[in-house]
Order: C-alpha cells, then sequence, then structure tokens
RNA sequence: CGGGGUGUAGCGCAGCCCGGUUAGCGCAUCUGCUUUGGGAGCAGAGGGUCGCAGGUUCGAAUCCUGCCACCCCGACCA
C-alpha cells in the first residue's frame, strides 16, 4: 500500500480528512477555508438533493432563486440578526480592477459602490424584503419557497465539508397568516430533514428544541436534528426555524386579513448544507474509507471484471454487460470497470476507498460456472451467488446494507447516550466516553453557560419526544421539566 | 484572534544546524516488455525560477531581515 488513511483511533480527525481524500471527495482551493468538491463528493450532493426536493415539492414548496449580493443596508434591519452575522460576512466594495504603475491589479477607487454589497451569509433579508412587495392579503399566503444555492461566512477556522466559508444548502423561506400555521410548517420541514437523515443516510437523529442561547439570529424558536459521530461529539444536521414575525416587522411585511385588520406576517426558514455530507462520513466511514448508504452512493454496484487474454476479455465482457443490463433495467446504479491498465486488486481498493455499497468480480471462473462473486463494502462480507437473475437479489442486498447501516449506527448512538443524575456523573461520562449524556436542566442561562464554560458541552437540544419525566436539574437543584441532551459537539 | 507547524518536481519528503560540482529520494506520469481472482515487476525517460522580496558572500535551498500563504489545535458558527 502506498499511503494509508490514518486510524481512527490514531487520530479522529485527520482519518476524516484522509477519507475524503481518498474518497476523491473534495479538495482544497487556492483561497483559505473555501473547499473544491469533486465529482465523487458532487455526485453525492446531487443525490441529497434529489431526495430533499422531492420531499419539498411533496408538501407543497417551489423553487426559486434569489441574487448572492444583498444590499448592506439590509442585514441592518434585524436586531438579531445583524448580532448574529455581521462578524461573518464578505463585503463587496466595488465593482472593478485597473492596473496601477506601482501596485499592480487593484480595486479602482473610482468603482466605489455607492452602497456596500453583502454577499448573502443567509437570505432571511432579502426575501423578506420582496415578500413585503408580494404580500398584501390573506389571499397572497402562505408562500413556500425553498431555493438552492451557495452561501458564504467569513469563518475562523475551517474544516472540509463540516464548516467552509462558502457553502451549498437549500433554504426555505415561507409566509403565513397565523402562527400556528407557521409552526406546523416548521415542523413539518423538521420530519422531513429527520426522515430524510435516517432513510436515506441512515444516520438516526434526535429531533429537538434548541435553548435560547443555542438559537439562529432572529429566531424565536429553533428546531434541530442532531446526529452523533463515530468519536462522540454531536452535529447539527439541519435546523428549522419559526421566526414568528421578527422579519415581517423588520421588513414591514403586513397582510390584510378576513377581519379587514392589518396583521404582520408569520414567517419560518429552515436549512440543510453540504455539511450532511460530512455527517454521513463520519457515521458510517472505517478506517478503509468511505462508506456510502446504496440509497444516496452514486454507484451503487461496480463490476470489476477479471482476465489475462483477449479471449477471456471478450468472454468476461460480455457477461458483465448482461449484468449490467440487467442490474439496470432493475434500478440499480451499476458500472461494469472495464479499464485496461489497472488491475482488478487495483480497483478492489479503489471502490473500496471510495465507499461503493456493493462489488462484483467476474472471472473466466465465474463465466464458467455462472456465477459471479459479491463483496459488500459495509461489512467485508464475500459470496459467490448464481449470476442469473441477479436484479431482484442485488435490490434485496442493497436494502440489507441501507437498513444494516441505520441499525449499526443507532446502536452506535445508543451505546454512547449515557443519562446522568449528578453532575459528577456528567463529567465522568463526558470525559470517558463523551457522547450524548442526558441530564436534567433548570431551563435557565446560567447553568447552561457555567456548565459550557466548564466542558465545552453544550445543550444540543430539548428533546421533542420523551422531555416528560420531571426532576431537579443537580447543579442548581431547581425543578426540571425533563432531560436533555447534553454534548460537545462540531 | 491565541497556540503549534509547514512552504524544495503533480503529491509526499530529505538536504539547511556546519554555504561549495549539474539540488536528491519515494509515489505518480510517459515508453517498452512481462503481468492481471486484493493496491504488479523490471528497464529506461520526462519533470524544479528551492513560497516572495531584500541583504551578507567569490559563491545562498542552506546565513540574516522583512513579508506572504496554507495546514492542524482552541474560542465562534450550518
Amino acid at each position: 500500500m502506498a499511503e494509508a488513511i490514518t486510524s481512527r483511533e490514531q487520530d479522529y480527525s485527520q482519518w476524516y480528512l484522509d477519507v475524503i481524500k481518498f474518497a476523491k471527495l473534495a479538495d482544497y482551493s487556492p483561497v483559505r477555508g473555501c473547499m473544491i468538491i469533486r465529482p465523487n463528493g458532487y455526485a453525492l450532493w446531487e443525490n441529497m438533493q434529489k431526495a430533499l426536493d422531492e420531499m419539498f415539492k411533496a408538501t407543497g414548496h417551489q423553487n426559486a432563486y434569489f441574487p448572492i449580493f444583498i444590499p448592506q443596508s439590509f442585514l441592518a434591519k434585524e436586531a438579531a440578526h445583524v448580532d448574529g452575522f455581521a462578524k461573518e460576512c464578505a463585503v463587496v466594495t466595488h465593482s472593478r480592477l485597473k492596473m496601477d504603475p506601482v501596485l499592480g491589479l487593484i480595486a479602482d477607487p473610482d468603482s466605489k459602490l455607492e452602497e456596500n454589497l453583502i454577499v448573502r451569509p443567509t437570505s432571511e433579508t432579502i426575501i423578506w424584503d420582496t415578500y413585503s412587495r408580494w404580500i398584501q392579503s390573506w389571499r397572497d399566503l402562505p408562500i413556500l419557497l425553498n431555493q438552492w444555492a451557495n452561501v458564504v461566512r467569513w469563518e475562523m477556522r475551517t474544516r472540509l465539508f463540516l464548516r467552509t466559508m462558502e457553502f451549498l444548502w437549500q433554504e426555505g423561506h415561507t409566509a403565513h397568516a397565523t402562527e400556528q400555521e407557521a409552526i406546523a410548517e416548521t415542523l413539518t420541514i423538521l420530519d422531513i430533514y429527520a426522515k430524510f437523515a435516517e432513510e436515506y443516510m441512515a444516520v438516526p437523529v434526535i429531533k429537538g428544541i434548541k435553548t435560547a442561547s443555542e438559537r439562529f439570529a432572529g429566531a424565536v424558536e429553533t428546531y434541530c436534528i442532531e446526529a452523533m459521530m463515530q468519536d462522540g461529539k454531536a452535529l447539527q444536521a439541519g435546523t428549522s426555524h419559526f421566526l414568528g414575525q421578527n422579519f415581517a416587522k423588520a421588513f414591514e411585511c403586513k397582510f390584510q386579513n378576513k377581519n379587514n385588520e392589518l396583521e404582520y406576517v408569520w414567517a419560518t426558514s429552515w436549512g440543510v448544507s453540504t455539511r450532511l455530507i460530512g455527517a454521513l462520513i463520519m457515521v458510517h466511514s472505517d478506517d478503509q474509507g468511505l462508506i456510502l448508504p446504496p440509497k444516496l452512493a452514486p454507484t451503487q454496484v461496480a463490476l470489476v471484471p477479471i482476465y489475462r487474454s483477449d479471449e477471456e476479455r471478450t468472454k468476461v465482457l460480455e457477461t458483465a454487460g448482461r449484468i449490467k443490463a440487467e442490474l439496470t433495467a432493475a434500478g440499480v446504479r451499476i458500472i461494469v470497470d472495464d479499464r485496461d491498465g489497472f488491475r482488478p486488486g487495483w480497483k478492489f481498493n479503489e471502490y473500496e476507498v471510495q465507499g461503493v455499497p456493493v462489488r462484483l468480480a467476474l472471472g473466466p471462473r465465474d463465466v464458467e460456472n455462472g456465477t459471479v462473486e459479491v463483496a459488500r463494502r459495509d461489512n467485508g462480507s464475500k459470496t459467490t451467488v448464481s449470476s442469473a437473475n441477479l436484479g431482484e437479489f442485488m435490490l434485496k442486498t442493497l436494502d440489507e446494507v441501507q437498513n444494516g447501516l441505520f441499525e449499526r449506527a443507532l446502536k452506535s448512538r445508543e451505546s454512547m447516550t449515557t443519562t446522568v443524575e449528578t453532575y459528577e456523573e456528567f463529567l465522568s461520562v463526558l470525559d470517558s466516553k463523551g457522547g450524548f449524556v442526558r441530564m436534567h436542566w433548570d431551563g435557565t442561562d446560567e447553568t447552561e453557560q457555567r456548565i459550557k464554560e466548564e466542558t465545552k458541552a453544550t445543550i444540543r437540544c430539548i428533546p421533542l419526544e420523551g422531555y416528560d419525566e420531571a426532576g431537579f436539574d443537580p447543579i442548581s437543584g431547581k425543578p426540571s421539566k425533563g432531560y436533555v441532551y447534553f454534548a460537545r459537539s462540531y
């Protein structure tokens, strides 16, 4: 082996970066903190987009597109929003360059803009400015829009997929006549996110509510899905915000209701990003490389033909072609890797590193016997099966892999979830095994901040389900309505 | 922004402390032959303003000064 992936045990962080590099998902760019998404990574993103987009549309949403540039003054309109994003905005101040004899290429001072433009860190402001013009009557509501876009946040410290200065995401922005309807929308989306995470990514998630300190800048309530990585750190995988009337007020967006009264519009916004790819890697992959769930894998099955002579090559490729046609017809994404100049062993390794769920090997021996070798990436198993009527078998196998990955991730999360009754226990669990630590919390900012300062663990969420066992906060002794999830997080 | 580290071939590095022919090595690339059921072997070939700018010196990858960039670890965040 020429180069090896760093093992998780040795250095989890380096392992993560190595997997991305070896699986050719992304590359560094000439600009600090930005990422080049390579074809393997982008295909994964496209599959995520496709599944999510269908779910959004099935629930009545439409796609639209708003500009990347936002007038600087817009950012000033919602107080909490400014606080949250001002520190990390890319600002456009000039419109052209010029060649200076001394300094070289510079921003032309004569092209300074009347008003600075902000490269969107998120689009609430420009969208609510627009909605204020689109909405007059209750008949104009609801508006249920989503956009697939890139956003820029000038982050201090970046990490491929998990936090990059520019990232791809979808952001939904909806407008409603009533508070209940907006809250229902927020929850509908949360359910879509959870369903997507669990059924497509095979990543189990906890649905919950963020505490005030972790809330989105400008939201009344932030709902989230939280996932657990193999190293015991949590990752926020998606958020859905109930924005109340904050943005409607900031942008004077009112509608006339059925009682002939003017009312501010109720809002939601929600998003998931290319960060999900980071989650996918950190939940399933191993020291050999990437492991992808079949539903999202760009290539589900890779067939490696094996031959020596031209005669063998012809025979093997003929059978390979037949298998490909059959599996394609069954709806399986299969490739036949008939590249000369790469040896079978090399190809085996490549598909393993890249996380292809199932690898088939087909040699002269198999052609003779009417068989094919099936190797599963998730558990390393190898079996030889009949090459006739492979379609049904393969669909079943892919299904098993998909479910197996979810079950494994769920077990892992369960083993990394601990309920504690005292703060001593809390500290010891956090330091020994990490993971989610369920503990009573009195609901105050003070306790939350103290824990954060002492342990770096934050309240990941107040769970939507199972938040009903009353007790007492072990730190303050005050009453608590239920256990909340603490963890150190990405 | 704090701490640590690194800039020498496409990638990964050695050389630097102690200045001295034509700057090396591994991988990758190209050609040829042999190979092909788990990352092939042999032979040959191509590829470099040594991060940038100054300085010291007969002579700088190496010494001095300044700058820049990136990576990793923290605080902040999807």
